[in-house]
DNA sequence: CAAATTGTTTAGCT
DNA sequence: CAGCTAAACAATTT
Protein backbone atom coordinates (compact mmCIF):
# COMPACT_ATOMS: atom_id res chain seq x y z
CA UNK A 1 0.00 0.00 0.00
CA UNK A 2 2.55 2.40 -1.24
CA UNK A 3 3.64 6.02 -2.02
CA UNK A 4 7.20 6.67 -3.29
CA UNK A 5 8.91 6.20 0.19
CA UNK A 6 7.29 3.06 0.63
CA UNK A 7 8.80 1.75 -2.54
CA UNK A 8 11.72 3.35 -1.11
CA UNK A 9 11.74 1.19 2.01
CA UNK A 10 10.88 -1.97 -0.22
CA UNK A 11 13.72 -1.45 -1.79
CA UNK A 12 16.24 -1.43 0.45
CA UNK A 13 14.43 -4.45 2.26
CA UNK A 14 14.64 -6.20 -1.02
CA UNK A 15 18.46 -4.51 -1.78
CA UNK A 16 20.38 -8.02 -0.05
CA UNK A 17 19.43 -9.92 -2.93
CA UNK A 18 20.89 -8.30 -5.45
CA UNK A 19 24.06 -10.36 -6.74
CA UNK A 20 22.33 -13.17 -6.01
CA UNK A 21 21.19 -16.50 -8.37
CA UNK A 22 17.40 -16.88 -8.87
CA UNK A 23 16.78 -20.96 -7.49
CA UNK A 24 13.17 -20.73 -8.28
CA UNK A 25 10.47 -18.69 -9.91
CA UNK A 26 6.75 -18.52 -9.33
CA UNK A 27 3.44 -16.74 -9.21
CA UNK A 28 1.52 -15.61 -12.31
CA UNK A 29 2.97 -13.36 -14.34
CA UNK A 30 6.16 -15.14 -15.39
CA UNK A 31 6.40 -15.68 -19.19
CA UNK A 32 6.26 -19.10 -20.07
CA UNK A 33 9.45 -18.50 -22.10
CA UNK A 34 10.98 -16.99 -19.37
CA UNK A 35 15.03 -18.16 -18.70
CA UNK A 36 15.41 -16.14 -15.70
CA UNK A 37 16.01 -19.04 -13.15
CA UNK A 38 19.79 -19.75 -12.84
CA UNK A 39 20.17 -15.61 -13.44
CA UNK A 40 21.51 -13.36 -11.50
CA UNK A 41 19.73 -10.27 -10.26
CA UNK A 42 21.90 -7.56 -11.03
CA UNK A 43 20.15 -4.56 -10.11
CA UNK A 44 17.19 -3.17 -8.70
CA UNK A 45 15.77 0.74 -9.35
CA UNK A 46 13.06 2.49 -8.18
CA UNK A 47 10.84 5.54 -9.91
CA UNK A 48 8.17 6.83 -8.19
CA UNK A 49 5.61 3.93 -7.33
CA UNK A 50 7.86 1.75 -9.97
CA UNK A 51 10.13 -0.81 -9.29
CA UNK A 52 12.47 -2.38 -11.37
CA UNK A 53 14.01 -6.02 -10.95
CA UNK A 54 16.79 -6.26 -13.32
CA UNK A 55 18.24 -9.46 -14.75
CA UNK A 56 20.40 -9.99 -17.75
CA UNK A 57 17.45 -11.28 -20.24
CA UNK A 58 14.71 -9.95 -18.77
CA UNK A 59 13.61 -6.50 -15.85
CA UNK A 60 10.05 -6.82 -14.02
CA UNK A 61 8.33 -3.88 -13.35
CA UNK A 62 6.22 -3.91 -10.34
CA UNK A 63 4.00 -1.38 -8.91
CA UNK A 64 1.94 -2.12 -6.14
CA UNK A 65 -1.34 0.12 -7.27
CA UNK A 66 -3.70 0.29 -3.99
CA UNK A 67 -3.30 -2.88 -2.34
CA UNK A 68 -0.70 -4.91 -3.31
CA UNK A 69 1.85 -5.77 -0.48
CA UNK A 70 5.33 -8.32 -0.53
CA UNK A 71 7.26 -10.42 1.90
CA UNK A 72 10.65 -11.35 2.07
CA UNK A 73 12.12 -14.57 2.75
CA UNK A 74 8.74 -16.28 3.21
CA UNK A 75 5.96 -17.05 0.76
CA UNK A 76 2.76 -15.35 2.53
CA UNK A 77 -0.57 -17.35 2.43
CA UNK A 78 -2.33 -15.00 -0.18
CA UNK A 79 -3.72 -16.19 -3.20
CA UNK A 80 -2.71 -13.55 -5.66
CA UNK A 81 0.88 -14.23 -6.32
CA UNK A 82 1.94 -12.12 -8.75
CA UNK A 83 5.75 -12.73 -9.26
CA UNK A 84 7.85 -14.86 -6.43
CA UNK A 85 12.13 -15.29 -6.92
CA UNK A 86 13.53 -17.62 -4.44
CA UNK A 87 17.38 -17.07 -4.21
CA UNK A 88 19.84 -19.30 -2.03
CA UNK A 89 18.57 -18.04 1.79
CA UNK A 90 15.03 -17.42 0.72
CA UNK A 91 13.24 -14.90 -1.64
CA UNK A 92 11.00 -11.99 -2.18
CA UNK A 93 7.62 -12.36 -3.51
CA UNK A 94 4.77 -9.63 -4.48
CA UNK A 95 1.02 -10.13 -4.42
CA UNK A 96 -1.82 -8.34 -5.76
CA UNK A 97 0.01 -5.91 -7.83
CA UNK A 98 0.74 -5.38 -11.40
CA UNK A 99 4.05 -7.07 -13.16
CA UNK A 100 4.99 -6.07 -16.12
CA UNK A 101 8.09 -7.40 -18.65
CA UNK A 102 10.37 -4.58 -19.43
CA UNK A 103 12.99 -3.74 -21.80
CA UNK A 104 15.94 -1.94 -21.49
CA UNK A 105 14.74 0.85 -23.70
CA UNK A 106 11.95 1.35 -21.40
CA UNK A 107 14.36 2.37 -18.49
CA UNK A 108 16.08 5.03 -21.15
CA UNK A 109 13.38 6.85 -21.51
CA UNK A 110 12.09 7.44 -17.73
CA UNK A 111 12.82 10.84 -16.46
CA UNK A 112 14.58 10.22 -13.60
CA UNK A 113 14.82 13.87 -12.18
CA UNK A 114 11.15 13.30 -11.54
CA UNK A 115 10.97 11.15 -8.78
CA UNK A 116 11.19 13.01 -5.64
CA UNK A 117 12.78 10.47 -3.72
CA UNK A 118 15.99 10.41 -6.16
CA UNK A 119 18.95 12.35 -5.95
CA UNK A 120 18.35 12.91 -9.23
CA UNK A 121 15.44 15.72 -8.35
CA UNK A 122 15.55 18.17 -10.36
CA UNK A 123 13.18 21.06 -8.39
CA UNK A 124 14.68 23.41 -10.70
CA UNK A 125 13.16 21.55 -13.43
CA UNK A 126 9.61 20.80 -11.72
CA UNK A 127 9.75 24.70 -11.50
CA UNK A 128 9.44 25.20 -15.29
CA UNK A 129 7.05 22.57 -15.64
CA UNK A 130 4.76 23.61 -13.68
CA UNK A 131 4.86 26.85 -15.12
CA UNK A 132 4.21 25.81 -18.09
CA UNK A 133 0.74 24.68 -16.79
CA UNK A 134 -0.67 27.83 -15.53
CA UNK A 135 -4.01 26.46 -15.86
CA UNK A 136 -3.81 23.18 -14.13
CA UNK A 137 -4.87 22.60 -10.22
CA UNK A 138 -1.62 22.54 -7.97
CA UNK A 139 -3.51 18.86 -6.75
CA UNK A 140 -3.31 17.68 -9.83
CA UNK A 141 0.22 18.82 -10.40
CA UNK A 142 1.18 17.23 -7.19
CA UNK A 143 -0.32 13.71 -8.09
CA UNK A 144 0.64 13.56 -11.90
CA UNK A 145 3.38 10.95 -12.33
CA UNK A 146 5.69 12.24 -14.70
CA UNK A 147 5.74 15.63 -12.51
CA UNK A 148 6.22 14.46 -8.58
CA UNK A 149 6.52 11.16 -9.13
CA UNK A 150 6.10 8.76 -6.02
CA UNK A 151 3.78 11.67 -4.81
CA UNK A 152 0.47 10.04 -3.40
CA UNK A 153 -2.55 11.19 -2.04
CA UNK A 154 -1.16 12.17 1.69
CA UNK A 155 2.35 13.27 0.28
CA UNK A 156 -0.16 15.71 -1.65
CA UNK A 157 -2.75 16.60 1.40
CA UNK A 158 0.10 16.74 4.05
CA UNK A 159 2.66 18.58 1.75
CA UNK A 160 0.03 21.48 1.02
CA UNK A 161 -1.12 22.06 4.94
CA UNK A 162 2.53 22.81 5.73
CA UNK A 163 2.84 25.32 2.91
CA UNK A 164 -0.87 26.52 3.58
CA UNK A 165 -2.27 26.30 0.13
CA UNK A 166 -5.52 25.37 -0.84
CA UNK A 167 -5.49 22.22 -3.14
CA UNK A 168 -7.50 24.28 -6.28
CA UNK A 169 -5.04 26.46 -6.20
CA UNK A 170 -4.45 27.21 -9.72
CA UNK A 171 -0.58 27.26 -10.76
CA UNK A 172 -0.84 30.56 -12.62
CA UNK A 173 -1.66 32.00 -9.67
CA UNK A 174 1.03 31.23 -7.49
CA UNK A 175 4.41 33.07 -6.81
CA UNK A 176 7.14 31.92 -7.26
CA UNK A 177 8.25 31.42 -3.91
CA UNK A 178 5.12 29.36 -3.31
CA UNK A 179 5.81 27.41 -6.06
CA UNK A 180 9.27 26.48 -4.76
CA UNK A 181 8.23 26.05 -1.32
CA UNK A 182 5.30 23.15 -2.61
CA UNK A 183 8.44 21.90 -4.97
CA UNK A 184 10.75 21.96 -1.44
CA UNK A 185 8.13 20.43 0.63
CA UNK A 186 7.03 17.48 -1.54
CA UNK A 187 10.07 15.88 -1.42
CA UNK A 188 10.95 17.00 2.57
CA UNK A 189 7.61 15.27 3.27
CA UNK A 190 8.28 12.25 1.24
CA UNK A 191 11.09 11.67 3.45
CA UNK A 192 9.64 12.39 6.47
CA UNK A 193 7.13 9.93 5.47
CA UNK A 194 9.62 7.63 4.83
CA UNK A 195 11.36 7.68 8.09
CA UNK A 196 7.68 7.81 9.71
CA UNK A 197 6.90 4.74 8.21
CA UNK A 198 9.83 2.77 8.61
CA UNK A 199 9.24 3.74 12.64
CA UNK A 200 5.63 2.04 12.19
CA UNK A 201 4.31 5.99 13.22
CA UNK A 202 3.38 7.33 10.07
CA UNK A 203 -0.55 8.05 10.41
CA UNK A 204 0.43 9.52 14.24
CA UNK A 205 2.17 12.31 12.43
CA UNK A 206 -0.79 13.34 10.16
CA UNK A 207 -1.34 17.22 10.13
CA UNK A 208 -4.84 17.44 7.90
CA UNK A 209 -4.99 13.52 5.92
CA UNK A 210 -8.22 12.01 7.64
CA UNK A 211 -8.08 14.51 10.54
CA UNK A 212 -11.37 16.32 12.16
CA UNK A 213 -9.65 19.77 13.44
CA UNK A 214 -6.84 21.93 11.21
CA UNK A 215 -4.26 21.74 14.34
CA UNK A 216 -3.35 25.54 13.20
CA UNK A 217 -7.32 27.14 14.36
CA UNK A 218 -9.05 24.31 15.30
CA UNK A 219 -11.68 24.73 12.46
CA UNK A 220 -13.26 21.58 11.07
CA UNK A 221 -11.47 20.04 8.24
CA UNK A 222 -13.23 20.10 4.79
CA UNK A 223 -12.86 16.64 2.63
CA UNK A 224 -14.03 17.42 -0.99
CA UNK A 225 -12.53 15.68 -4.18
CA UNK A 226 -10.59 18.20 -5.97
CA UNK A 227 -9.38 18.30 -9.61
CA UNK A 228 -8.95 16.50 -12.54
CA UNK A 229 -8.88 13.25 -11.10
CA UNK A 230 -11.10 13.73 -7.98
CA UNK A 231 -8.62 12.31 -5.44
CA UNK A 232 -10.01 13.16 -2.46
CA UNK A 233 -8.16 16.65 -0.42
CA UNK A 234 -8.28 17.22 3.40
CA UNK A 235 -7.75 21.12 3.91
CA UNK A 236 -8.57 24.11 5.75
CA UNK A 237 -10.39 27.18 4.72
CA UNK A 238 -8.33 29.20 6.45
CA UNK A 239 -5.14 28.02 6.78
CA UNK A 240 -4.85 27.09 3.66
CA UNK A 241 -5.30 30.24 0.70
CA UNK A 242 -7.20 29.44 -2.64
CA UNK A 243 -4.83 31.18 -4.69
C1' DC B 1 -20.21 -4.14 8.92
C1' DA B 2 -20.65 -0.97 5.21
C1' DA B 3 -17.69 2.32 3.51
C1' DA B 4 -13.55 4.14 2.28
C1' DT B 5 -9.12 3.86 0.29
C1' DT B 6 -1.62 5.15 0.25
C1' DG B 7 -3.46 3.85 -7.68
C1' DT B 8 -3.78 3.41 -12.52
C1' DT B 9 -5.56 2.05 -17.05
C1' DT B 10 -9.02 1.64 -20.34
C1' DA B 11 -13.52 1.57 -22.57
C1' DG B 12 -16.89 4.45 -23.94
C1' DC B 13 -19.23 8.45 -24.14
C1' DT B 14 -20.10 13.68 -25.68
C1' DC C 1 -9.59 14.05 -31.91
C1' DA C 2 -9.94 16.08 -27.30
C1' DG C 3 -11.68 15.71 -23.01
C1' DC C 4 -14.23 13.71 -19.69
C1' DT C 5 -16.48 9.87 -16.82
C1' DA C 6 -17.43 5.42 -15.26
C1' DA C 7 -15.74 1.04 -14.65
C1' DA C 8 -12.52 -2.28 -13.54
C1' DC C 9 -9.17 -4.38 -10.55
C1' DA C 10 -8.17 -5.77 -5.52
C1' DA C 11 -7.48 -6.19 0.14
C1' DT C 12 -7.37 -4.13 4.48
C1' DT C 13 -8.81 -0.87 7.76
C1' DT C 14 -12.18 2.15 10.08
Amino acid sequence: MPEGPTIVLMKEDLQKFVGEKVHKVSGSEIPADSKIKGEILSEIKTFGKQTFLIFDTIIFKVHLMMFGSYSLYERKDIDTLRLGLTFNDGGMYFYTCVVKVDNESYLLKIDWEADIMSDKWNPKKTEQTLKAAPKMMICDALMNQDIFSGVGNIIKNEALFRVGIHPESLIGNLTQQKLKEIITEARNYGFDFKKWKKANVLSKHFQIYHQKNCPICGAEVIKKNTGKSKRTSFFCKKDQILY
